[in-house]
DNA sequence: CTACTGAACGCACGACCGTGCGGAAACTTT
DNA sequence: AAAGTTTCCGCACGGTCGTGCGTTCAGTAG
């Protein structure tokens, strides 16, 4: 080994390359058609690759599928959490979090609307590596909603008595339902009415200090 | 032709009695793997038919797929909107309307938890007629949402200036996370939370009459 | 009794699937 | 320059897929 942080193997770099390229495809395939819809074959022919190559990058189409979640979460989280690096606790972060979400939705970073509500869909009643994985991302976000929330109200943007858990299951519902039917549907103002839902239950479990907060800028 | 609604040909009716058979497993294959997990060899295998005679039963397997649309969307109504038919219109029977979905949901009457909450995810981006079929029972859904909404508006359980639309999303968004959350992270109080969430959406919307019709019973 | 109809079957087809092996080419290390 | 490592390819495998053809058998109609 000589110098590991400067000097990488150009093969071993060509491989991550490579494995980039197949993953930004496999994340908007999987998007619309769902992770058991890719398939090797498919992926190796559009991108000009071959079917055995892309299988050795990976190992296995299950190992495929679950370095398609880890790449999707890193490019959820590039979106909807990243901007708010400088964005101090309270309700207007968590404002910001919410918009960031429906941005995130709306814009259609994922070519079939949000990554996980597909495929969480898809394996939420099944078993194995793959379920296990959606959960847990969906565990973490579930818990980095009520963080936020419990953040907010320790600088007394909410009331002390507020019920975090249940205003993120509302909050959470009213994105997942925003982007369900706008991409079922063609309906571009469900997004709207998400937002104002959301601005309604934040207003409504804010303190005065944290209504402030949410009508600054 | 003799006696034409008595005198069924007993051929024909063994037929539909056999399409029944492997309509109620689609159904519940689909609920959880999807439409496109449906296999023919499979279906035929598991209920000890032919292949071949599955397939000749429906003609192709895209119409396997719809038609276990139309048995999932008559199931959903039976479950979900027949109980209603004695309920005079009103905010109770709007809450009863939601009551119902919540339990169509948690007691699993499909294996996969809401049938239409997995096809709608799996065939949301995609186009074609199985798309559109989805789409289609989505839309009613909404419209039957907010027609009896509407109903309990000109009964007076509702503020005249509500906007119906609004409502109508976001009792769908709870009840559509409530079933999401349940089936993917095995919890089953996001019931309760759903259902607390609609009651306070419909109390802070009703009139003084509805709000009497929701506390009923 | 005969002719017809519809359900269900056995069998075969071409296509695609995930996987595995052996080798060529690019690159690093000694 | 030689040896070793790693990406990527060509090729082949066993399996499953949806579909189609021809046939058998039960039930209907004349």
């Amino acid at each position: 080994m000589s110098d590991t942080v400067t000097k990488t193997d150009g093969r071993v770099e060509r491989g991550n390359q490579t494995r980039r390229l197949v993953l930004g495809r496999t994340m908007d395939i999987a998007s619309v058609e769902g992770l058991e819809g890719l398939s090797l074959g498919r992926i190796a022919t559009e991108l000009k690759l071959s079917k055995s190559g892309v299988f050795a990058l990976f190992g296995s189409k299950e190992e495929l599928q679950l370095s398609t979640i880890r790449a999707a979460a890193a490019v959820f989280a590039e979106n909807v959490v990243t901007p708010l690096k400088d964005v101090p606790p309270g309700a207007r972060r968590v404002r910001e979090l919410c918009r960031n979400w429906l941005t995130y939705s709306s814009e259609r970073v994922f070519a079939g609307g949000c990554f996980f509500y597909a495929v969480s869909a898809e394996f939420d009643a099944r078993t194995g590596p793959v379920h296990d994985a959606v959960a847990r991302t969906r565990r973490d976000w579930n818990a980095y909603m009520e963080s936020s929330l419990t953040e907010a109200q320790a600088v007394g943007d909410f009331a002390g008595d507020l019920d975090v858990e249940q205003l993120a299951f509302e909050v959470i519902a009213l994105m997942e339902a925003a982007n369900a039917q706008s991409v079922l549907l063609g309906d571009t103002q469900t997004y709207d009415r998400a937002e104002r839902g959301i601005t309604a239950r934040l207003r409504a479990s804010a303190t005065d200090r944290g209504r402030v907060d949410l009508d600054a800028e």
